[in-house]
DNA sequence: CTGCATTACATGACACATCAACTTTCGTGG
DNA sequence: CCACGAAAGTTGATGTGTCATGTAATGCAG
């Protein structure tokens, strides 16, 4: 059953991964939506936002982080801000810009979410693991994740000094 | 920055997993678009039936596989007739039923666009790992899939005798 | 300055996903 | 056997994502 692609590790590797996404993406979803309200991409909205200073984000930097398109980040925000749980602003100093800011609403629902969305983390996943395992799961996303952003951003290889360093989040602008 | 509800290891793990599986999910669809045609939603579709005998599937059995609802696997299923990738085919025994059967097309499809991606997977993924991560990464995809897999169908607790088989795939119906 | 490419974001049309019916067939208890 | 609930798929309306394009502001070359 080894294809000619991959070898057995390999291939039990890849599979096991993109078995283990395909599940969990979908069981931790439907829990979200169950329990909160809110969609995995409202989440995904919602909790960059609160992590970075200001509770705001310029949205083409936003975008680019959660890897969606300018204009699907632009449709899902108008949608977001007629539930009131975010609010477009201007920049200061560019007319074209806009942040995106999270609202009074928009922050009780993702601290509301966040609790109920890594129990079923823990549950679901980092619970089942041991230690040595989670440490590795860090170090492999650490080193895919240092590869897959050097090579699309080949000016900046990448903060000098903390290579590889997937843990800045929004909070250290890229780029 | 940990937070309250995962310690640095777990947290650590579960960002970089999160980042890893963003970043790579983009990455791997755009070269799969760009030098196949085909979207990851396609390539789903194809490969799974590929790997079956009689490269047919019945609709609800590959639905449920790949976490899609009926109704979206039925419209995806009728786009993908009208490329002619794959056609639907009566069940002896069953005229309820369906199969979605591979065209010569789809097989021509799939076979081409299986090289690129999984070079793909091998350049951002596979190839920047030591064989005890791969091996490790088997494990702990193995253990949260058996996990997930238990708790949905609390009626079959996996093949017996093959607790947590990741790989039986498609070609072992579940349930 | 001024012209022009670039950046930032929005928008509208179209593709795709979800949700709630709906149709047909199955299988089973009575 | 037959009534009726459950199963297998499909369908249409509506929500969400993509693609091409539009608008306005910026910055920089000359």
């Amino acid at each position: 059953m080894t294809s000619k692609w991959l070898d057995e590790t390999e291939e039990r590797a890849w599979r096991a991964y993109r078995r283990m996404f395909t599940l969990l993406e979908a069981r931790l979803g439907r829990e979200l939506a169950a329990e909160t309200g809110l969609s995995m991409a409202d989440y995904t909205v919602l909790s960059n936002l609160v992590e970075v200073e200001g509770r705001r984000y310029r949205v083409t930097a936003l975008a680019d982080y959660v890897q969606w398109s300018q204009s699907r980040l632009s449709h899902h925000l108008t949608r977001m801000e007629e539930r009131g749980l975010v609010r477009r602003e201007q920049v200061r100093g560019d007319a074209r810009g806009a942040y995106v800011v999270l609202t009074k609403r928009g922050l009780q629902a993702i601290a509301a979410a966040t609790s109920a969305h890594l129990s079923g983390v823990r549950r679901h996943m980092v619970d089942l693991l041991t230690r040595e395992q989670l440490e590795t799961l860090g170090d492999i996303g650490q080193i895919v994740v240092g590869h897959l952003i050097e090579e699309s951003e080949p000016s900046t290889p990448e903060t000098p000094g903390e290579p590889g360093d997937i843990m800045a989040g929004p909070g250290t602008p890229r780029r």
